[in-house]
DNA sequence: GATTTTTTAGACAATTGTGTCAAATTTAAA
DNA sequence: TTTAAATTTGACACAATTGTCTAAAAAATC
């Protein structure tokens, strides 16, 4: 699972705010070597810290959440055959 | 990650074609007690496994794949906010 | 150039998830 | 009901992943 695209991405953000990444780890409550990690694409961006992250970073939250949530489906299965017939059958079971 | 629901729905395939575990487990290269467990949702389904399955199975293996790979988005993500903005944003990364 | 701050790296323990084995239990067949 | 087959259970070793700690390296500030 290489994918440090999410991890350079909250790196880019941080950065053009000119943050220290020991700001955002303390919000977080992690390290700042795990937060580090993360931005290296050594360790996972969970789910439960898109919300932190959005908010420290003065990003708008559905936009991250909705980045995250979709690049990782992508990472995971695109490559995979059927990939967009599971994705349409997503959406049919959305819509029930 | 509680989703019995593929796991049960492989016992329903091999019970309906009358197929012990054994047979399965041997075409997967994996233990009955790995299958029992897989089947109870003890055990994760794999994606390597989805062909085996259905080829075991008579099963048609797009059919099984796409169930597999819709469930575990749902499974996963379903209960998120903007999931289906998410889901969205698949669809317009497929497209490019 | 020295000092402080920031970031990274490596080692580590803790946690989690895996498949297998052997034995127990349940089910089916004789 | 015995016997045999199928399934489940629990213990276990193994691997992968995690966050933290300490110290090193890099960058920024003075």
């Amino acid at each position: 699972m290489k994918s440090a695209d999410f991890g350079a991405y909250i790196r880019a953000k941080r950065e053009e705010k000119g943050i220290p990444q020991r700001i955002v780890a303390h919000r977080l409550n992690i390290d700042t070597s795990t937060l580090s990690k993360i931005e290296l694409g050594e360790r996972q961006v969970t789910i439960e810290m898109i919300k932190g992250f959005s908010e420290i970073l003065e990003t708008d939250f559905k936009e991250l959440q909705v980045k995250f949530i979709s690049e990782k489906i992508v990472n995971d299965y695109s490559n995979q055959p059927f990939f967009s017939e599971a994705i349409e059958n997503v959406i049919s079971k959305i819509k029930q």
